[in-house]
DNA sequence: GCCGAGCCTTTTTTT
DNA sequence: AAGGCTCGGC
């Protein structure tokens, strides 16, 4: 039998959160506890039990929880019946909600997400209105301060005194007029919509009769408020998450959500699983040695019965250069030698940009890698220009994408005309388009920009009226919307060397290829649904990326909760950049040191710890100084190498040794502390 | 209006 | 190191 199949597969305190359905239930589960096994078991049992599919609702924080859930369960439940569960992210249940209801909070229907540099690009230009250029305002700094005022509640201030509030105010004001609506506001909308009106909220509450939320160290308070507007009575919820793992502090989680669980709903049965199932003992031991500087923790205590083979290292290099090279080297050898598929390996490492040395050196060695998340992709000058087309088809009153694309490829309409339109646009309270298709207008602009002008409201027009046609291809749309522009043309004339032209056409090559797999998935949402999903970056990117795509993994600790690998590497532990130098000054060293502890938990059998002395800083060689973390780490189980030393002595043997092998020889000297 | 040369800043982490 | 932005020549 089905059930007791899943069940058999689970151990004491797992079977027993499994089959805890009725009430408030808290799971403190520990990395690598079999977290997402005991949940997707429950919601087989849910299932097995006769309470229907689509009455379940699973909220996850992060897209890849999402889809790997999704996976799994459907997996687990036979007839597709997995498929009817409801599961997303916090904030694409509530873009549901919100296509669905638009008109209650004050939004006209085809309203738009602006995705961050939207935002900015948006707040570059109040600035720029209220302010002036002389005023040196950073727009990215007054876009995180509004997103935590908006996630806390906090009070800016009088927006006749302060700069923040009136700011704010204006940023405010015109989101409404673009009928666009920032990631913040899609959780405060939602929650706003459910609290304010009985008939949507009981509407839901009947829908969704149990609710489970993974990651649960991860909410913040509109998360929390948006879950109590949810879950009514008899409060059938389920949260699972790990007070150690809470690194999402920056965007406003409130560690205390879990720490006092039992303050949002009462009586709830609290599981702890202790029991990890991933790591070797060096590897917990290590992590657990870190972890317990923190204070204020819910007491857990890890462990594993796999003790291993192998040590923790701690490996010294010269520059990032040479660390990069060490790992891509150690890999290559390792795959090579114990036939590890490249999929078994993985990089972790805290900002973004410390990607490009290793992709260079994966590249020379010819290591397939992939590397994960790093939005790059939408942030790619084709990219964004297709999507802007695409978001001001959708919505014409897209101000900020309208720019974006006004002279874009180049039609005779120049910073002037756009310059006039704007003031206008400003002065009339309305949009640009409105203006630029106002007959007035276009009789007031030089004869020789006129034609240009008029030319782009029709392609708009037009291509606007196709985007609402019912069933309405996107990848089609599109293919025709670079057709009639010319954009291949011109983006043929920006490229500076012809390398760059075929990276583009590479580029819009793969959006296509998303286009016509959301045309084939989706045939109902439309155009509205595609942009969407590529602002929330649902589920498609990560699952791609994550399972279908080969290679080493390379990837931020951030992204990499939830995630497991054979080896893993954690490059980068030095000072300013691990914990990183702004979470210093900030005080957030008990975060930071939660997000070192969730990438040592990462690994099953083999961990890699490595800093260097000099690190390349904005095209400068800076002198580093190894993380005040490792201090802190037992030394029971890590074995401490010098690299650049070991390679001078062995520069007569091999290049392609294993370093990790010949290291067998090179006995550390280090005892047990 | 268009385009390129040179100057400037930039770096957390993600929905 | 690299992309964004300004300014000046056409």
């Amino acid at each position: 039998m089905a059930a007791a199949f899943g069940m058999e597969m689970l151990n004491r305190p797992q079977r027993e959160a499994a089959m805890q359905l009725d009430g408030p239930v808290l799971i403190l589960a520990g990395a690598g506890t079999g977290k997402t096994r005991t949940i997707t078991a429950r919601m087989t049992y849910m299932v097995e039990r006769g309470i229907p599919p689509r009455n379940i609702l699973a909220v996850t924080f992060t897209n890849k929880a999402a889809s790997e859930m999704k996976e799994r369960v459907n997996g687990m439940i036979p007839h597709g019946k997995g498929k009817e569960i409801v599961m997303g992210t916090f904030h694409s249940f509530c873009v549901r909600l919100l296509r669905e209801h638009a008109e209650k909070v004050g939004y006209k229907k085809n309203w738009i997400i602006y995705t961050q540099s939207e935002q900015t690009s948006l707040l570059k230009r109040i600035i720029m209105r209220l302010l002036g250029k002389e005023e040196n305002y950073d727009p990215a700094k007054a876009q995180m301060r509004i997103s935590s005022a908006k996630n806390t509640g906090a009070d800016l201030g009088d927006p006749e005194k302060d700069t923040d509030a009136a700011i704010f105010q204006a940023y405010q004001s015109e989101m409404r007029a673009l009928n666009a609506m920032d990631f913040d506001d899609l959780l405060l909308l939602g929650v706003e919509l459910l609290e304010n009106h009985a008939d949507v909220r009981e509407a839901r509450r009947a829908l969704h009769k149990y609710v489970m939320v993974d990651e649960f160290q991860d909410t913040n308070s509109v998360q929390m408020r948006l879950l109590k507007a949810l879950i009514g009575p008899p409060y059938n919820v389920c949260v699972v998450g790990d007070d150690d793992q809470s690194i999402y502090g920056w965007r406003g989680a409130e560690i205390s959500n879990i720490l006092d669980f039992e303050r949002f709903f009462p009586n709830p049965v609290v599981i702890k699983l202790e029991e990890n199932y991933r790591s070797t003992t060096p590897i917990l031991h290590t992590a657990n040695s870190l972890i317990k500087h923190n204070a204020g923790r819910r007491p857990k205590t890890l462990w594993s019965s796999n003790t291993g083979k192998d040590g923790v290292r701690l490996v010294i290099t010269q520059d990032d250069k040479e660390e990069a090279d060490m790992i891509a080297k150690e890999i290559e050898a390792a795959h090579l030698q114990n036939k590890a598929p490249w999929e078994d390996f993985a990089v972790l490492f805290r900002t973004n940009d410390q990607s490009r040395v290793l992709e260079q050196q994966f590249r020379q060695r010819r290591i397939p890698y992939r590397v994960i998340g790093a939005r790059s992709f939408f942030d790619r000058r084709e990219i964004k220009d297709l999507i802007a087309y695409l978001s001001v088809c959708h919505n014409v009153h897209d101000d900020i994408n309208l720019l974006r694309i006004l002279n874009t490829p180049t039609r005779g309409i120049g910073n002037s005309t756009a310059e006039l339109a704007r003031e206008e646009s400003s002065e009339r309270g309305c949009s640009i388009y409105v203006v630029l298709c106002d007959p007035d207008f276009q009789r007031r602009t030089p004869a020789k920009n006129r034609e240009a002008v008029r030319l782009f409201t029709d392609l708009i027009n037009l291509f606007a009226n196709s985007a609402r046609t019912p069933g309405v291809q996107v990848a089609e749309l599109t293919k025709r919307l670079i057709h009639d522009t010319g954009y291949m043309a011109y983006l043929e004339k920006q490229a500076k060397d012809p390398e760059d032209f075929t990276n583009w056409q590479n580029g819009i090559q793969s959006l296509l290829q998303q286009m016509e797999g959301y045309d084939q998935r989706d045939r109902a949402s439309g155009l509205a649904g595609f942009l969407d999903e590529i602002s929330l970056n649902d589920e498609r990117e990560d699952k791609d990326d994550i399972t279908e795509k080969k290679g080493v993994c390379l990837i931020t600790m951030h992204a990499s909760k939830g995630l497991e690998f054979p080896f893993v590497y954690l490059p980068g532990l030095e000072q300013g950049l691990m914990p990183h130098r702004r979470s210093f000054e900030e005080g957030r060293m008990d975060e930071e040191r939660r997000l070192f502890y969730v990438g040592i938990t990462r690994a099953m059998k083999k961990l890699t710890l490595s800093y260097v002395r000099w690190r390349m800083k904005y095209g400068q060689k800076q002198s580093q100084l190894p993380s005040p973390f490792l201090r802190e780490l037992d030394r029971t189980y890590i074995i401490e190498q010098d690299y650049s030393r070991y390679m001078q002595e062995t520069v007569t043997k091999e290049e392609g040794l294993s370093f990790i092998s010949g290291l067998r020889a090179l006995r550390s000297d280090k005892k047990p502390s």
